[in-house]
RNA sequence: GGCGGAGUGGCCAAGUGGUCUAAGGCGCGGGUUUGCAAAAUCUGUAUUCGCGGGUUCGAAUCCCGCCUCCGCCUCCA
C-alpha cells in the first residue's frame, strides 16, 4: 500500500524490509486517565492501518508501549493516594476496557516503561560512553544534541526558528529546572526529588527515574530491533518526542531505525481544539452516556482522511450512527440474498481475491489509508450490489471491508432485544385491537402514551412490533 | 515571530489538470407503502469548489496576490 511519510514529506509504497513482515510500533497513552477520542482517533486509525496491512496479506508485529512513569503519572498517583502501580494499573485496565470497545484489535505486544527500566539504564550508559551524553552534577542525564549533526531532521527543525528564548525564561521559574550544558538536550535520566516520593530507581549517576523519551527507543530496540518498518503516533510527538526518539536510538546502536513515520492529525471538536475549558472534552463514556455506541464513535473517528483536522461534532457522531445502520441493513439484506448468515472472521478474510464490487473502497485504504473514499466506495458497491450476479462473492467483499475498517456486526454489538414488560405488551394490544376497528382516535393516543413509556409500535401487515427507544 | 495544514452544497466530507454541470454520508423535499405515522424503499437536492488575477484548448485541481480558520514550536494522541 501506498502511505505518507512524515520524514521523507511524501506518499511512499511500503513494503516490509525483511519481505515477511511488519514491524509497527506506535506511541501508546499515558496511563493516568480516561483516554478521550482524540487519543482514540489516533489508535483507531492506527487499527484500520493494521488491519489493512494484514487483510492485505502481510502479517504485522504490532508494539505499543504503556507510559507508566512520568511527571503526571507520579502526581496524580500521589493527590489519589494510590502506589504508581495501583494508580496505572486501574487506568491501564480502562484504556484495554475502551480499545476492546472500540473494536480495536491488541497489540502484539505492550511493554511498559516501568519495566524496562534496566534496558533504559543500559542505553544511556552507551550514550555517555559514545559522548552523546553527559551528568550533570545533580544527578540528572542529559542528551548532548550538538554530538549530533543530524538532529532535527524529521521536524525539520533547520526551518524552523525555536523561540528558545522565551522557553529559557519561562523555565528559569519552572522547578522542573535541571542543569543543561545546553537549553536544547533534553533529559534521558531524572534526578529523584522529593515530590517524587517512593517512585525513583537506582542508577549508575544515583536515584532517579528515565526521562519519557527515552523509553520507546529502549522497548522498540527490545522488540523490532535497530531497523524497523512503521512508527506511528499523534502530530504533536514529531517535535520534540519523535526528533528524541531518533537521536538516542541511532547514537546508543546504531541502525536507521524507523524506515517510515506515520503521524495521524489531532481532531476538532465543534471547530476547536478539544479543551475542559471549551466544554468540547469527550471521553469514550461522555458519549456512551449520550446514547453513542463504540462502533459509531469508530465510524465518526475515521470518517475523514487521517491527515486531516476531522472535525467531530455531535451531528458527526449521528450522521455517524445513521450510516452505520444502513451499512449493517444492507449486510442483512446482501446475506438473505446469497443464502448465507454467519459472516467470515478476521482470519478467514485474511488476503481475499475477489472482492466483489467492494474492490474500489479497497482500493481507497490502500492510497494513503483514505478511509473516507472508502466508505463511500462501500455505499456505491452495496447500491449495485443488488443486481449482481454473485451475491456470495459482493456480500465476502463487504466483509473485507468491514474487518478492514474494524466496523463490528450487529450480532456482536447490540445487546439482545429486550423483552417489553407486560403492561407495554397489554397497552399495545389494546392499541391493535382499537386499530383493527379503525377507531384511529384510541389507536393513535395509544401509541403515543406508548411512546411515552419509552416503548415505540411497528406496524407490518396483519402484525405489529415494540421496540424499546 | 517561525514551521505546517485547511477553506468544496444547510452540516460532515471525497476529489489535486479533461471521464467533475464535483463521490459518499447526514439533513431536507417528493413518490411508493400506511387509516395517519414509524420503518422500509425509490427519488430530488453545488453549472460550482474562500476572494481577485494569471497560465492552459481545458483548473476545485498549477502560478501570483489577498482574506479567513486551525494546529505545532520541549514531556499534549
Amino acid at each position: 500500500m501506498r502511505l505518507y511519510d512524515t520524514l521523507a514529506r511524501e506518499t511512499k509504497e511500503i513494503t516490509p524490509i525483511d519481505g515477511a513482515i511488519y514491524g509497527f510500533y506506535c506511541c501508546g497513552p499515558t496511563v493516568y486517565g480516561p483516554a478521550h477520542i482524540g487519543n482514540f482517533r489516533t489508535f483507531v486509525v492506527q487499527d484500520v492501518f493494521r488491519r489493512t496491512l494484514e487483510l492485505g496479506g502481510t502479517p504485522t508485529k504490532h508494539v505499543r508501549n504503556l507510559t507508566d512513569v512520568d511527571d503526571k503519572t507520579i502526581r496524580d498517583s500521589q493527590a489519589a493516594g494510590q502506589t504508581l502501580k495501583e494508580f496505572t494499573g486501574q487506568w491501564t485496565k480502562k484504556f484495554h476496557h475502551d480499545c476492546h470497545a472500540l473494536n480495536c484489535l491488541p497489540p502484539d505486544i505492550e511493554p511498559s516503561a516501568v519495566e524496562h527500566i534496566p534496558q533504559q539504564v543500559m542505553m544511556i550508559e552507551e550514550l555517555i560512553k559514545k559522548g552523546h551524553a553527559y551528568a550533570a552534577d545533580d544527578g540528572s542525564v542529559y542528551f548532548r544534541i550538538s554530538s549530533y549533526p543530524e538532529y532535527g531532521q524529521l521536524s525539520h527543525l533547520d526551518e524552523r526558528e525555536l523561540d528558545l528564548g522565551k522557553t529559557q525564561s519561562q523555565r528559569a521559574n519552572d522547578s522542573d529546572e535541571y542543569e543543561k550544558d545546553s537549553v536544547a538536550d533534553f533529559v534521558l535520566w531524572k534526578v529523584r526529588r522529593d515530590e517524587d516520593g517512593e517512585n525513583y530507581w537506582q542508577s549508575p549517576w544515583g536515584e532517579g527515574r528515565p526521562g519519557w523519551h527515552l523509553e520507546c527507543s529502549a522497548m522498540i530496540r527490545e522488540y523490532l530491533g535497530a531497523n524497523f518498518d512503521l512508527h506511528s503516533g499523534g502530530e504533536d510527538l514529531v517535535f520534540p518526542h519523535h526528533e528524541n526518539e531518533i537521536a538516542q536510538s541511532k547514537c546508543s546502536c546504531g541502525g536507521d531505525f524507523a524506515a517510515h513515520w506515520f503521524h495521524i492529525t489531532h481532531l476538532l471538536v465543534e471547530g476547536k481544539k478539544m479543551s475542559k475549558s471549551l466544554g468540547n472534552f469527550f471521553r469514550l463514556d461522555d458519549l456512551i452516556e449520550k446514547g453513542a455506541k463504540p462502533n459509531e464513535v469508530r465510524v465518526a473517528l475515521i470518517g475523514a482522511h487521517y491527515r486531516k483536522q476531522l472535525n467531530f461534532t455531535l451531528d458527526s457522531l449521528h450522521a455517524a450512527s445513521e450510516a452505520l445502520d444502513k451499512l449493517l441493513k444492507a449486510e442483512r439484506a446482501l446475506a438473505k440474498l446469497a443464502g448465507v448468515d454467519e459472516a467470515p472472521s478476521y482470519e478467514e478474510l485474511i488476503g481475499l481475491e475477489d472482492k466483489g464490487l467492494f474492490e474500489n473502497a479497497w482500493i481507497g485504504l490502500n492510497e494513503d489509508l483514505n478511509t473516507q473514499r472508502a466508505i463511500g466506495a462501500m455505499f456505491g458497491a452495496l447500491r449495485r450490489s443488488q443486481n449482481e450476479s454473485n451475491p456470495l462473492a459482493q456480500w465476502k467483499g463487504l466483509h473485507f471491508m468491514l474487518q478492514a475498517l474494524g466496523i463490528q456486526l450487529p450480532e456482536v454489538v447490540e445487546e439482545v432485544q429486550e423483552e417489553a414488560p407486560e403492561v407495554i405488551k397489554a397497552l399495545a394490544a389494546q392499541r391493535w385491537d382499537a386499530r383493527s376497528n379503525k377507531e384511529w382516535a384510541k389507536s393513535d393516543e395509544l401509541r403515543d402514551q406508548l411512546k411515552e413509556l419509552g416503548w415505540l409500535v411497528k406496524d407490518g401487515s396483519g402484525d405489529y412490533s415494540l421496540e424499546k427507544i
